[in-house]
Formats: structure tokens, sequence, C-alpha cells
DNA sequence: TACTAATTAGTTGTGTGCAACTTAATCGCG
DNA sequence: CGCGATTAAGTTGCACACAACTAATTAGTA
């Protein structure tokens, strides 16, 4: 199958929402599934920039805005200072990027990149096209993923 | 937005894959927040049962199908015994199941429900039915996100 | 202005996940 | 049969994730 005409024409017969305790029928399973075989397929190719999947994803947000909060970027990321904190100090150490507090704000840390934290954006680019080419989606397929996921995100986040 | 067709519809102007560097464009971005988003839905319910979420899907197994291997529950969720080990350990200090070698391949684990583990199967009924709501997809969209996860999971796993 | 409430980042503890490795048992081939 | 290769489960080490909490700072209000 490759089109989402045909994915919806194969949805065939059994319950979408049967409620039952089938594993194969959760797709709760398959979103957990789907998400750690994503990332699984992510790990050679960040290995050999030295990162991992989330610090993968901080320094997507850096490249993008650099000088950061770490308030900001748990929101763009959707996680806790608990799981920040320790990621940014590795990749501080790994010489990445830089934490230093606001001087108007002390209780706020900026996070910006250094000199070879930025330089690694050219080295990234070539991440989401080999990324994109192993997912095999079609364009068509690969939007309508992504707008039903943050559907369901956004529904299941506060609903 | 709540049909399949709207969805389709309202994909727009942006390019679907674009290969930029931007994090709003990343699918595999959505991913990862939707599963922490539909594990964090979860949390509370199974609280109530005493369970996390992958001991949540361990225990679907075992009420689909008791007395299985450590090898065949890997096989099922995709998880490695450096992962499960320690989880079924948890589970069976918990009472919820029993660990037992194979007579016929001392090499292999049967895990087999406790009794407590099979009465947790009834508590647990709702949980689905609960999910399901919160999740708040239509009977198409659940079933169409099903079928593009399986199938982006399917491909990028050694595709 | 005092002083409490809210905000920000970080720490601690627990439970995943996975790579790399170990141990024990079984398989399979000569 | 002998013995190296394979398989199954588990251990170790590292890096998330998150709840609960702490420390420091700022905001807001009587």
């Amino acid at each position: 199958m490759s089109t989402v005409g045909e994915l919806v024409g194969t949805a065939g017969a059994e319950p979408a929402q049967g409620h039952t305790l089938l594993l194969d029928d959760q797709l709760c399973f398959a979103l957990y599934a789907a998400s750690r075989a994503v990332t699984a397929r992510y790990r050679p190719l960040l290995e050999e920039l030295g990162l991992t999947y989330p610090q993968y994803l901080v320094m997507l947000v850096l490249w993008e805005q650099d000088s950061i909060s770490v308030r900001d970027l748990g929101a763009a990321l959707q996680l806790e200072s608990s799981t920040l904190s320790p990621l940014l100090k590795r990749l501080e150490a790994g010489g990445l990027l830089r934490r230093e507090r606001r001087p108007d704000d002390e209780r706020s840390v900026a996070i910006r990149l250094t000199e070879a934290g930025a330089r690694l954006e050219e080295r990234a680019r070539t991440v989401p096209v080999d990324i994109g080419a192993a997912m095999g989606l079609t364009p068509e397929q690969h939007t309508l993923t992504q707008q039903l996921l943050r559907l369901l995100t956004a529904n299941v986040s506060q609903g």
C-alpha cells in the first residue's frame, strides 16, 4: 500500500475502537513502537555527530533560535527541567553550548551555541533527508501522519 | 478539524518533506511528542493498577497469551531482554507473574500470570475505553493513524 | 516596604531503553 | 561423540523521562 486512499480503503472489517485488551488493537502500542523504531533509525546517523536523539532535538531548537531559556526549550520540546538540565550539562561538557544566568533575571539560564555547536548544523543537514527516505512515506502520507499525530497530542494533552 | 478529508484538505501549502532542520517540520518530533503525551495520559490510570506503561504492555500480552518466553515477549513488544528482564523482575516482585525455567530448554524462561496477575485484567478493561475517549479521534482517524504508524514502523525497521 | 506567592532551574529517586557483554544451555556439523 | 557456533536470559553502564522536592530569585500585594 502506498497512498492515503489505499490506506483508507484497506481499513477493512475489524473494529477501529473495539476497546479490547489485544495488543495489536492498541493505537498506543503502534505509537510506542513507531517512536522507538524511528529513534533507532536515527541512532547510527546521530552517533556520527556525537548526539543522542533528544540531544539532536535540543540542537534543532538552538539552530532555529539561539539563546533560549531552559524554560522555553522545555516548552518547545515538552520536556521537564529535570530531563533537560542533565542533558544540557552533557552538551555543555561536549562543547556544543554554554549556559549562563541571565543578568536581568537570575532565575533564568540562557542556552547559547558555541562555535562548534553552530558548526555542527552543516553536518546535520543530511539527517532529515536520510530519515525521510527511510520512512518511505509519500508526501501525502507524511503530512497526514504529522497532522494526525498533532491532533492526537493536542487531544490527549489536557483534553 | 475532525475528518480525514478535512485533514487532507488542510495539508496546505508548506512542504511535506522539505528536509529542513525546523523542529516543527519534523515528523519524528510529532511522533516523539505524541508517544510521550499518550503515555502521560495513561499514567494516572495505570497508577491505580500499580503498573507503568511498559509493564501494562507486558500484561496485555500475558492476558492474551499466558506462559510465554522472554524471547517471544520481546518479539511481541520489540524490546530487548536487557529491558524486559528487570521489568519482569519488578512485576514478579509485585506478585503479578512468575518466572520459571523451561524443563525442556533450560535456556528459556516461561512467564506465567499469578492469580493476582490474572485478576488484574478485569480492572484494566476500562483503560482502553478511557484512553480511546481521550484521544478524541474518529474511528476513521483512529484506524488511519494506526495503519500509517505500522507502515512507518515497517519501513523504518530495516527498510 | 515587608512578605508571601509564584517562577526558574536543578537534584534525587525510580523505571525504562539499548549497546555491549557475560553465562549457561542447546544446536549442528564433521 | 566432540566441539565450535548459536541461542536465551541476564548484567552493566549510560542516557533519557518524570514525579517530588529543593534552592534561589522575582513578582505581586496588603
